[in-house]
DNA sequence: CACTCAACCTGCCGGC
DNA sequence: TGCCGGCAGGTTGAGT
């Protein structure tokens, strides 16, 4: 799915349209779509009823919504997965997965998802910071207050990988993946080959900043979306695709210098860089 | 522990 | 038209 700008427009939606409301029934109709609640449908959606959604909070790409009393559900969207608000007649979704009717008898809530990717747990176990445990492993995003700057410097510094594949990793920074890491790359100049362990505390300032800068202004946009998968919860799409400079424009030319976009293959999806401002590092790292 | 990669799915698009 | 390969915004768990 979506990153970090995509899932924050869902979270807004659900603070906007869900929270403060109560869960009666739940329709779990594809058990993959709660594969992480290993207990099964049954016990998901027998913790579920009763429950009053007290809030709705993201750590990159996870959602989750607070619920009196005491537990979480907890949810993310895959590759295509979309958390909708519908009113109770609107016609069923293809892709359908589950189900939510609420006590006041208005708009429901659907968990679509075309590839199965994403899903829906309830979390029994949350932090002293209100993160459940599942999401534990997860590292704050960079627009979290808690987001630790100096520490993210060091552990990159720490590394021996390639800065993309460090961007990727959920567990050093969360909420980035294939097309902010690009953009920001392209914005910091950087290839994303460069070896993390040389890549100087200012180098990495410089990233941090592009990343903020070019999330937010997707967020801003309402997010990206190529396609009707990726929409906040009414169904609509974002307008960033027009802020995109590199990611997907193979062989158009870069908006600073002219030069022909390039895509790469890169773990099992793609890298896109201009060959000029980004020049390939003489001791690559993957 | 650090790191890499295949596997999990469905749909669409381009080439033959 | 149909079939096939390639590709898509992610995460995890097994393996090195």
């Amino acid at each position: 799915m979506p990153e970090l700008p995509e899932v924050e427009v869902v979270r807004r939606g659900l603070e906007r349209f869900v929270v403060g409301r109560t869960i009666v029934t739940v329709d779990v109709l594809h058990p993959r779509a709660i594969r992480r609640h290993t207990a099964g449908a049954a016990d998901f959606a027998g913790l579920l009823a009763g429950a009053t959604i007290t809030a709705a909070r993201r750590r990159g790409k996870y959602l989750w919504l607070p619920l009196e009393p005491g537990t979480a559900l907890i949810g993310h969207l895959g590759m295509s997965g979309q958390l909708l608000v519908q009113p109770p007649d609107a016609p069923l979704e293809a892709h359908l997965r589950v189900r939510f009717t609420l006590a006041d008898g208005g708009t429901e809530l659907r968990f679509v998802d075309q590839r199965t990717f994403g899903g829906l747990a309830v979390s029994a176990v949350v932090g002293a910071d209100g993160v459940p445990a599942e999401i534990a492993h997860i590292a704050p995003d960079p627009l979290a207050p808690e987001f630790d700057d100096a520490a993210f410097v060091a552990a990159v510094r720490r590394r021996r990988t390639g800065i993309k594949r460090a961007l990727l990793d959920q567990s050093l920074i969360s909420g980035v993946g294939n097309i902010y890491a690009d953009e920001a790359l392209w914005r910091a100049r950087l290839h994303y080959a460069r070896a993390t362990e040389t890549l100087t505390r200012p180098v990495l300032a410089d990233l941090l900043v592009a990343l903020r800068d070019v999330m937010t202004a997707a967020l801003a946009e309402g997010g990206t979306s190529f396609d009707s998968l990726y929409v906040d919860v009414n169904g609509t799409s974002g307008y960033f695709e027009r802020g995109l400079q590199v990611y997907g424009r193979a062989d158009l030319p870069c908006s600073r210098c002219g030069t022909p976009i390039r895509r790469d293959p890169f773990m099992n999806r793609s890298s896109y860089t201009c060959p000029r401002c980004q020049p390939r590092p003489r001791r690559p790292r993957w």
